[in-house]
Order: C-alpha cells, then structure tokens, then sequence
DNA sequence: ATAAATGTTAAGAA
DNA sequence: CTTCTTAACATTTA
C-alpha cells in the first residue's frame, strides 16, 4: 500500500478523527507510545510515502515500507497492531509499519516543494535538483525521495514508458523538454494513481509494470534490476529511448 | 511452496 | 568523510 497517492487516500479516510483526542493506545511498537495518551490530532497530512499525525507539541510519522497495512474502525483477527490509537468509541489500526516521533513543527521537518502530490510541489525545483546530477539514471531519478516524494517502483516503470524513456537514460543526456516531460509526467500519474486506486482499478491501467509485452510493438518487455536501487524494471527497448 | 514484491534504515566495510 | 554493501524488518501473492 506505500506509494504516495495511497497515503493521501489513507490522510482522507481518517480525515473525521480530526480534532479528536487519543483515548486508548495500544500495539507492539517499542517507541514510547504512552506519550500519545490524551492528546489530541490537529491534523493528518502527508509527506511523499509517510502519512504524519500532527499533535499540539510533537507529530508522529507512521512508515508502511512494503508490507504495512492498516484499518480504521475495525481490526485485523490475524495479526497484533505495530499501534492502536482509539479515540473513544473509534480507532485506528496501523500494522507492519515503521513509527516515529517527530519533535520539531511539521513545516519544517520536510520539504513540502518535493512532494509530488503537495500543492507546494514545485517542478522547477525538481528539474533543478535532476540537472545537478548529470550521471543519475532516470530509474533512480523517480525513486530519490527528495526530488520527487512519494514516487516508488511503480511509478518509475509507468512513467518512463509513458514518456518513452529507457531507465538507463542519464539525466545530463535528456533534452530539456525530455526532463520537463518527466518530472511533470510523474506528478501527473500521481493524480491518476490516485483516482484509479480509490476505484479499485489501479492495476487495470498499469501498461509496463509487471507486463510482459509492449503494448506499443508487441515485443517481450525487457526485465532488470537496474541503477543504484536494483528495483525491477520493465521497459520496452525499441519503444524507449536511452539518452546517454 | 518458495520467492519476490508498491521500501527504508542502520551498521559495517572499503 | 563519503560511498557502497549487507542485512534486517515483515506480509501477501503468484
């Protein structure tokens, strides 16, 4: 469940706990979860994959990495929660994630401009960022956090198909409309991400991720852990160019 | 049924 | 001081 849009959809399901204050806690987690007794959540907001619960002196970062889940008002029979916060007669269940403590004000724990579902976001400063590392490869241009917040391994293998980029295409090699194109692509897939998910038909639209064909030409996607990250890549080799 | 996957971080090595 | 490598975490699906 980890990209961003799928955080700003869980930010939306537990918009009705706001202003309410935390009842019960509960959940094997080992930070020091008492300190969340009795107070109350301003606000939920987002930060590219990490969904954050702002309280009157400090916030709390919840991380789902690959495999976290979570559920409001109802419970899991099969697993304990990493935390449980109720809220009188509500609650909210996060399970298999990563929680933490944010001790300084929100606004300036993150960088809003590089989250590509913030209003803030800001694609000049993205290109800015991409320009300054000429040797980057565009599969792992879209996975750096702080460029572009919130894009995971799905968005990198949608998008660089879409625009027809090869993954292994360096950042100094693309032609400026070619960068302009990927980062404003990537932050408008996040929007279709986000719509299709809601709809339960986000997979339904995926063209290259886990495909084995090029849609486009029909032959055999290719398949690689490829850059720094070694994530999976499917991309078509006559259909995307490599810019090097 | 074994592996791999929408991900990150900490620790140690080079 | 970087930069790289490895392991750890943990659940569901193919």
């Amino acid at each position: 469940m980890p990209e961003g849009p799928s955080i700003v959809i869980l930010k939306e399901e537990a918009a009705s706990f706001e202003g309410r204050t935390i009842t019960r806690v509960a959940g094997n987690t080992t930070i020091e979860k008492e300190k969340l007794l009795d107070q109350p959540v301003l606000a939920f907001r987002s930060w590219g994959k990490q969904f954050l619960l702002e309280m009157p002196d400090f916030s709390m970062r919840v991380h789902f990495m690959l495999f976290g889940s979570y559920r409001i008002d109802e419970r899991k029979s099969w697993a304990e929660p990493r935390l449980s916060l109720g809220f009188g007669e509500r609650e909210l269940n996060f399970y298999a994630c990563s929680v933490r403590f944010i001790d300084i004000p929100l606004d300036l724990a993150f960088d809003w401009w590089a989250d590509v579902m913030s209003p803030l976001w800001d694609p000049l400063l993205a290109r800015q960022r991409l320009r300054s590392a000429p040797d980057m490869h565009a599969c792992d241009a879209i996975l750096d956090q702080d460029i572009f917040a919130g894009c995971g391994n799905i968005f990198k293998n949608e998008v660089l198909f879409r625009i027809r980029v090869h993954p292994l295409s360096t950042m100094g090699a693309l032609p400026a409309p070619k960068l302009r194109e990927l980062v404003l692509e990537c932050q408008r897939y996040a929007y279709e991400f986000y719509e299709w998910k809601k709809q339960y038909v986000l997979k339904k639209h995926w063209l290259a991720h886990t495909k084995r064909t090029c849609p486009r030409c029909n032959i055999p996607f290719s398949k690689g852990h490829l850059g720094r990250t070694q994530r999976r890549s499917f991309y078509c080799e006559r259909c995307q160019v490599k810019y090097e």
